[in-house]
DNA sequence: CGTATGACTGCTT
DNA sequence: CAAGCAGCCATAC
């Protein structure tokens, strides 16, 4: 059932099997999907294979950050991206929550950056 | 085939 | 510490 859309080239095939890779509760950045398809330096073509995304939910690419640990983007916008990574358990993020309860646009969190379990 | 675009990253200002 | 700039990659036009 999973990636049989023929419209899909390699590349991105081979970013949503690594994203689904990913541990749910667990955060990885798109530096970490390149690399784990061997291309280091592809990082921002993994944000472009995620952005047109088709298998939406199925693959999480809500569990995929940028690498200085804010959110990056997500197509359904950055604020469901955040709220489904909360709702998955992980974050430390109810830390920075806790004093920014209001903020739901951007994670700019220098300090609570440790967002890889 | 060359140009333009974007959910990125790292280094410098 | 935050903002800006330049480099990199795959895809769409």
């Amino acid at each position: 059932m999973p990636l049989k859309n023929p419209k899909l080239t390699p590349f991105e095939k081979a970013v949503y099997g690594a994203v689904m890779t990913i541990p749910p509760g667990a955060t990885r950045s798109y530096k970490w999907v390149a690399m784990q398809m061997g291309s280091p330096g592809s990082a921002r073509a993994v944000g472009n294979a995620l952005n047109k995304n088709p298998y939406a939910p199925y693959v999480p690419c809500h569990r995929v950050v940028a690498s200085d640990g804010s959110l990056g983007g997500y197509s359904g916008g950055v604020c469901s991206k955040r709220k489904l990574l909360k709702q998955e358990k992980l974050l430390k993020f109810s830390q920075y929550e806790a004093r920014n309860p209001k903020q739901c646009s951007n994670v700019k969190n220098s300090n609570d950056r440790n967002l890889f379990i």
